[in-house]
DNA sequence: TAGCGTAGCAAG
DNA sequence: CATCGCTTGCTACGCTA
C-alpha cells in the first residue's frame, strides 16, 4: 500500500499552464490506461509527443463501440423519453407541484459536446479545402486557439481566419491542454487567474499575423498587459488605493484572514491543535524508546500556568506599564471589546476575563487609570515557546499540553513533599529566568487535585496536595465553579437542586454518588463526586494512561460568529466556499479525509435588534444543526461545499439573518482508515502486479498521479481481469451530488425502474406514498430561501411543462432567428432563479435537453440563423450558470462535458 | 437497547 | 473609531429501528 505523504503535485501547473496529459483523464481514463499501458496495448508515448497528439482515451476507448449506430438510436431515445414523461406526468397531475421529480437522465460522456467537436473538425477541413487556405504553411500552423466571449472582430471572423491559415479553431475548452493559445477582448478577474498560465491575447493578434502574413508574438499582444494597464488608476483623479489592513466586511475575500489575525479564541485553538500535534509528533517518535508508562496512582503531576498570561506578556513589552501597580487588561477596543487577560491588580476591582471593557471602565475608579493594551500574538508565542522548552529541559517523563501557556507534566513515580517543594520551585524560577513571567504551580497524586491546588496557588505561587491530604478545610474556600468540567451552567444546576446559593464545595462533598448523578446525569455526577474526593475519572486519566488517543485529531471545524453580515444568498455561498477552502486546505495537509459534515447556523433571534450592542456582534441568536453522511470519505472542496450549501438551504435562514456559521468535519478513524475502506467503500484500486507491468517511464509518473488522486495500489485485488473497480458514472454523478438530491434522485430512480415493470396498482401506491412524503418534507421547509419554493416559468412551476414549453420555443425558433430577446430574458430569469435555489438537477437537465435538442437538429439547420443563435444562447447564457457554482460543476468536470465558454 | 442526530456545555 | 464572540470534545437527551 503506498504511503500517502503531502502531494507535490498539487496545482502545480507547468509553464504554459498545462495539465499533464496523465491530469487530464478522469479517474476512470486513468485506471483504463494504465491497466491498457500494463498489457502492452497502448504505446507509451514520450512526453513531448502525449502532449501535443493528446489522444483522447475516452473516445478511443469507450466511444467507439457506441459510435456506429448512436445517430440512428437518438430519434428513438428521445421519443422514449418523452414518453416516460408523459407517463409520470399524467400520474402526477394533481400533485400540483412536482417540483422534485428527477429523471434518470443517462448523464453519458458521449455526449453532445463530443460529437460537436468531431463534427466541427470536420467542417474545418472541409472549409479549408473549399477555400484553398494553406495546407501546411499556414501561418497559424499547429496553434489550437480558443476564442473566449465577445470579440471584435467577431467569434465567426475569427474562426474562419484561423482555419484558413493553418490553425486549429477550439470550440470549447473541453481539456484545457488542447488549447495553445486563448484570444479575447476582455475578462473577468476571475477567468484572468484561471488563465493566467495560458497563452492570452488579444484578436489583434490574429488581425495583424495575417496582415504581416507571419506569426506574430503573442506576447505583443498580451491580454493581461493591457487590461492591467487599463486598470491602473489615473494618479490624479483617484487617491492611492490603500493597502487594505483591516478588513472587516465579512464579504471581503480576505476577511477570515483578517479576522483570524485577531481574534485571540483562533490563536488559542489553533495554537492548542499545534501544541497537540507537536506532543504527537514527539510521542511517536520517541515510542522506539520504552515509552513512558504511568502506572495507575504511581505518579506526581505538576499543573502549571501563568498567571494573566496576555496581560503579562503585553505589559512587558510596553514601556512605563508596571503589572504589580497598573490595572492592566488586554483588548481590541474601548466599549463592547471583550476583555482577554486581566492583572491581579485591574482583579481587585472586580474586573475579570470576558469582560466588556465599558462594563471594566465603570468598576474603576475615577482616579485611577485602567491601562488598555492590545494583543501581541507573536509575543505570546515567543513566551510560550520559552516556557516549553523549560519544562521539557527539566526531564519529565510527560509534557502534556493543555494550552498556549498551560500544561501538567508528570513524574512517573511519587515524590516525597520535600521533591514536590523543589520542583515547584525549580520551574517558578526557571520559568521566570526564561520568559520574565511568573507562574503559578499545583502539584500532587491526581490531575484533579494538581488542578485545584493550582487555582489555590494563585497568583505567583505554588501548592502541594496529596489525595491522602485532602480534607474539609481544602474544600471550604472553593466553589462548585473552580472543579474542573464544572461551567456556569452546571453550577446553577447545582444550586438548584441543592438549594443552596452559593454553594461550598465541602457541602457538595457531602452529597451521594445517586444525589449527583440525578442533577447533572451519570457521568458527570460521577466525574464530581471524585473529584471532590480527589480522584481522577476515567475520562480525565486518559490523558495520562493514553495520551496519544486524547490528543489525536477527531474533527475539525471553522466557526465564524463576529462580522456576519450578508444580504444574499450568493454571498454566503461565497462565503461558504472560503471556508470549505480553508477547511479542506487543513483537510489536504493533515492528509485526512471527512465523511461527516455538520452545519450550524447561528440565527438572529426574532426579537432581537438587526445591529446588536456588540459591534458587528452575533447578538442574541438561535442555533440550528444539520449533519450530512458522504457515505465515502473525502477531502474534495467541491463535494464538500455542495453539501454545506444544500445544508444550509435546508435550514431555511433568511440570508440578512444569518450572524454566524460553523462547518465541523467528523475526520476518519486514522487507523482504520486506507486499508479497510477502500475495499469496502469501492474506491478504485491498482492492482499491484498491473502496475508493476508498467514500463519504467511511465510508471513514476503514473504512480505520482495516482497518489495525488488518493488512489491506493493493492496487492490483494484480483490480479487477472478487471483491474480496478470503478464505479459507474451515473453512480459517480451521484456521488457528487448534494445527499438531499442523491436521495431524490436515487428515488425517483428506483420508482421510474419498478414503474417500468410492475403493475398500475403498485405504481400508484408509490406516487401516492412519495406524494405524501414530500407534502410533510415541504410543510417541514417551507420558509424564506427554502430550496423547495416552486420557481416560476411562464405562470408555470411544473418542470416537465417548463421543459415541453422550452423546447418547443427552440425548435419553434431554430428554423428562424432564433429566440427573441424578450423571452431570452425570461428564461434568463428563470435559470437564475433555479441557480439560487441549487436546483442543480433541474438545471443540468434543462441544458442537456437544449443540448440535445441542438444535436438533433444540427444536420437539418445547422447553418441558419436560429440555429446559432440558440448556440450562443447555450454557450453564454445556460452552460456558464451552471459554472457559476464552480463547485457542482466538478459533478460535469467528471463527464467530460466542458462548460467553459 | 444501540445508534443516530441535535443540542448544550466547558475549556482555554 | 468600533471590533476581531474559536474550536474541540464530551455528555445529555429524545427519537427510531
Amino acid at each position: 500500500m503506498g504511503g500517502y505523504e503531502d502531494s507535490p503535485l498539487k496545482n502545480e501547473n507547468g509553464a504554459g499552464g498545462e495539465r499533464s496529459f496523465l491530469e487530464s483523464l478522469s479517474d476512470d481514463s486513468l485506471l483504463n490506461y494504465i491497466s491498457q499501458l500494463s498489457q502492452g496495448q497502448t504505446q507509451a508515448l514520450p512526453q513531448k509527443q502525449r502532449e501535443s497528439q493528446r489522444p483522447r482515451l475516452s473516445q478511443l476507448v469507450e466511444h467507439q463501440e457506441k459510435w456506429g449506430d448512436r445517430d440512428k438510436d437518438h430519434d428513438k431515445d428521445q421519443d422514449k423519453d418523452q414518453d416516460q414523461f408523459e407517463a409520470q406526468a399524467q400520474a402526477q397531475q394533481d400533485e400540483g407541484q412536482d417540483q422534485y421529480q428527477y429523471r434518470d437522465q443517462e448523464y453519458s460522456r458521449d455526449d453532445y459536446f463530443h460529437d460537436k467537436a468531431r463534427q466541427q473538425l470536420a467542417q474545418d477541413e472541409v472549409f479549408r479545402e473549399k477555400y484553398g487556405g494553406g495546407k501546411g504553411g499556414g501561418i497559424f500552423d499547429g496553434c489550437s486557439i480558443y476564442i473566449n466571449g465577445f470579440t471584435r472582430p467577431g467569434r465567426l471572423q475569427l474562426h474562419e481566419m484561423i482555419v484558413l491559415h493553418g490553425g486549429r479553431f477550439v470550440h470549447y475548452m473541453s481539456a484545457k491542454g488542447q488549447v495553445s493559445h486563448i484570444v479575447a477582448s476582455n475578462l473577468p478577474l476571475k477567468k484572468r487567474v484561471e488563465l493566467r498560465n495560458y497563452k492570452v491575447c488579444r484578436p489583434e493578434w490574429i488581425v495583424d499575423s495575417i496582415k504581416t502574413k507571419r506569426l506574430l508574438p503573442w506576447q505583443n499582444y498580451s491580454l493581461f498587459q493591457a487590461q492591467d494597464q487599463a486598470q491602473r488608476p489615473l494618479p490624479l483623479l483617484l487617491p492611492p488605493v490603500p493597502v487594505e489592513e483591516n478588513v472587516v466586511d465579512c464579504k471581503h475575500p480576505h476577511f477570515l484572514e483578517q479576522f483570524f489575525a485577531h481574534s485571540r479564541l483562533h490563536h488559542l485553538s489553533s495554537w492548542k491543535a499545534d501544541l497537540r500535534a507537536h506532543f504527537l509528533e514527539k510521542f511517536i517518535e520517541n515510542s522506539s524508546n520504552p515509552p513512558p508508562q504511568v502506572a495507575p496512582n504511581q505518579f506526581t503531576v505538576l499543573h502549571i500556568d501563568f498567571d494573566c498570561f496576555f496581560a503579562s506578556v503585553a505589559a512587558l513589552c510596553t514601556p512605563d506599564v508596571d503589572i504589580s501597580v497598573d490595572p492592566v487588561v488586554v483588548c481590541h477596543g474601548t466599549k463592547s471589546s471583550d476583555i482577554a487577560s486581566c492583572n491581579y491588580v485591574a482583579r481587585q476591582y472586580g474586573i475579570r476575563n470576558g469582560m466588556w471593557v465599558s462594563h471594566a471602565e465603570k468598576l474603576i475608579p475615577a482616579d485611577v487609570k485602567l491601562v488598555r493594551l492590545s494583543y501581541n500574538f507573536d509575543q505570546f508565542e515567543v513566551k510560550s515557546k520559552a516556557f516549553y522548552q523549560v519544562l521539557h529541559d527539566l526531564e519529565f517523563q510527560l509534557v502534556l499540553p493543555i494550552s498556549i501557556d498551560e500544561a501538567v507534566c508528570c513524574v512517573t513515580r511519587r515524590l516525597s513533599r520535600e521533591q514536590c517543594e523543589e520542583l515547584c520551585q525549580r520551574v517558578r524560577s526557571m520559568v521566570a529566568l526564561k520568559t520574565a513571567c511568573s507562574v503559578s504551580v499545583g502539584c500532587s497524586d491526581s490531575l484533579v487535585l494538581a488542578r485545584l491546588t493550582l487555582k489555590r496557588a494563585k497568583p505567583d505561587g505554588y501548592q502541594i496536595l496529596t489525595q491522602s491530604e485532602l480534607d474539609q478545610s481544602f474544600l471550604t474556600g472553593l466553589k462548585p465553579r473552580d472543579l474542573p468540567g464544572v461551567g456556569p451552567s452546571l453550577v446553577d444546576k447545582l444550586e438548584t437542586h441543592f438549594q443552596q446559593r452559593p454553594l461550598d464545595l465541602a457541602q457538595l462533598q457531602e452529597s451521594s454518588l445517586n444525589s449527583l448523578q440525578r442533577c447533572v446525569g451519570e457521568k458527570l455526577g460521577n466525574k464530581i463526586y471524585l473529584a471532590l474526593r480527589g480522584k481522577d475519572d476515567e475520562e480525565s486519566a486518559k490523558m495520562l494512561y493514553d495520551p496519544q488517543s486524547v490528543f489525536q485529531r477527531k474533527s475539525l471545524s471553522i466557526d465564524i460568529n463576529w462580522g456576519v453580515r450578508f444580504d444574499t444568498i450568493h454571498e454566503i455561498d461565497q462565503f461558504i466556499d472560503r471556508c470549505t477552502q480553508y477547511l479542506t486546505d487543513k483537510l489536504e495537509s493533515l492528509n485526512r479525509a471527512t465523511s461527516q459534515i455538520t452545519l450550524r447556523v447561528m440565527r438572529r433571534c426574532k426579537d432581537e435588534a438587526i445591529e446588536p450592542s456588540k459591534y458587528l456582534g452575533m447578538g442574541r441568536c438561535d442555533p440550528f444543526n444539520r449533519s450530512t453522511r458522504l457515505g465515502v470519505p473525502t477531502s474534495e472542496p467541491g463535494i464538500i461545499a455542495t453539501e454545506v450549501k444544500s445544508s444550509f438551504r435546508s435550514l431555511g435562514c433568511p440570508p440578512r439573518d444569518l450572524r454566524g456559521i460553523a462547518i465541523q468535519f467528523k475526520l476518519e478513524d486514522v487507523r482504520k482508515r486506507r486499508t479497510a475502506l477502500q475495499q469496502q467503500l469501492k474506491l478504485p484500486l491498482v492492482d499491484a502486479s498491473v502496475y508493476e507491468n508498467l514500463p519504467q517511464d511511465v510508471k513514476k509518473e503514473v504512480g505520482q498521479e495516482l497518489k495525488r488522486r488518493k488512489i491506493g495500489i493493492s496487492k490483494a485485488a484480483k490480479a487477472a481481469s478487471p483491474a480496478f473497480r470503478a464505479s459507474s458514472y451515473e453512480e459517480r454523478f451521484m456521488q457528487e451530488l448534494p445527499t438531499q438530491i442523491r436521495q431524490e434522485v436515487r428515488n425517483d430512480i428506483r420508482i421510474t425502474k419498478k414503474a417500468r415493470k410492475t403493475k398500475l396498482g403498485e405504481m400508484q401506491e408509490h406516487i401516492l406514498k412519495r406524494q405524501e412524503k414530500a407534502k410533510n418534507y415541504k410543510a417541514h421547509f417551507l420558509g424564506e430561501a427554502s430550496i423547495f419554493e416552486p420557481i416560476q416559468f411562464q405562470g408555470e412551476t411544473r418542470f416537465k411543462k417548463i421543459i415541453h414549453m422550452v423546447l418547443e420555443w427552440v425548435d419553434g425558433t431554430i428554423p428562424g432567428e432564433g429566440p427573441h430577446e424578450h423571452d431570452l430574458h425570461l428564461f434568463d430569469k428563470y435559470l437564475n432563479r433555479l441557480s439560487d435555489a441549487n436546483r442543480l438537477p433541474l438545471m443540468l437537465r434543462l441544458a442537456k435537453l437544449v443540448a440535445t435538442r441542438l444535436d438533433l437538429r444540427c444536420e437539418k439547420y445547422g447553418s441558419s440563423n436560429g440555429f446559432q443563435e440558440w448556440e450562443k444562447v447555450l454557450l453564454t447564457v445556460i452552460l456558464p450558470k451552471l459554472n457559476k457554482n464552480k463547485h457542482t460543476f466538478q459533478t460535469v468536470r467528471k463527464l467530460d462535458i466542458d462548460f467553459d465558454t
